[in-house]
DNA sequence: TTCTTTGTTGCAACTCTGTTGCATTAACTT
DNA sequence: AAGTTAATGCAACAGAGTTGCAACAAAGAA
């Protein structure tokens, strides 16, 4: 069984979400490692941490991985119902904290739900 | 200005969504088409009918962008914050008709919002 | 009808995100 | 230290989508 060892790279990645508290495309996440890391080996990188539940990932913008730290998960239970959000001024992407609880609609029986939210941040409003 | 001319692969396209009642990847389109048309037209003829508001686009599942007949919009006014769905079963993907209204939420302004929802639509549910 | 204009198409090459196979390297185990 | 096995780098590839350019065709003018 697959043996996730601890190594320097995989430190470096999830030192990278911590400094961030963004959700990071792989190519931004290659950007904060050395650039010696091959990109494959971020991919890989990414997969483990988010089989390990340290990560979870979504499609943000132009259809784009995006990846950002578990607060609230295990490896057997991964909700990750909240709404995730890019500003349109600063393009970042964060995680809301909020739990969407979605409607059950005519017809269909939902399971899942992907909210994708796009506004401005704090940061960016003029207040 | 962009004069559009209603050519013959245009009205294929409109036929092929005319037909399936379904969101469609462009790959979907085009296999809808006699196998001459090449895919840079269908790319092309896609963007074009967005752009004159009879169909509108989404991201959908592996990040593939899907398009979908518009209903109730205009060239001025596009409303899509329709949720879209994907049934888990025959992956159909398809426009469900209610508006969703999202809440405003602490710290920042939501403008747009994307909802991918997954589950099973009738046709594959066990009654 | 024929000419001219201009939008449309096909082709090839390319970008970008992400993946795969394989040989090599580095982490744990004993 | 030696052996086992996971992790890494590299190159090549796959799939979605784009771009530049030459050739073509639709719509209007003569």
């Amino acid at each position: 069984m697959a043996v996730v060892r601890k190594t320097k790279n995989l430190q470096l990645v999830l030192d990278a979400f911590s400094k961030s508290n963004h959700a990071l495309t792989a190519k931004a996440v290659m950007t904060m490692l050395p650039p010696t890391v091959n990109k494959t080996t971020v991919y890989r990188l990414l997969d483990r941490l988010q089989d390990g539940g340290e990560l979870h990932s979504f499609v943000g913008e132009h259809g784009v991985m995006h990846y950002a730290k578990c607060h609230a998960c295990t490896t057997e239970a991964h909700t990750h119902s909240h709404p995730h959000f890019q500003c349109l001024s600063c393009r970042e992407v964060s995680c809301l904290e909020e739990e969407f609880t979605f409607p059950q609609l005519a017809g269909v029986h939902i399971s899942e739900a992907q909210i994708f939210l796009k506004g401005h941040c704090q940061s960016c409003l003029p207040t």
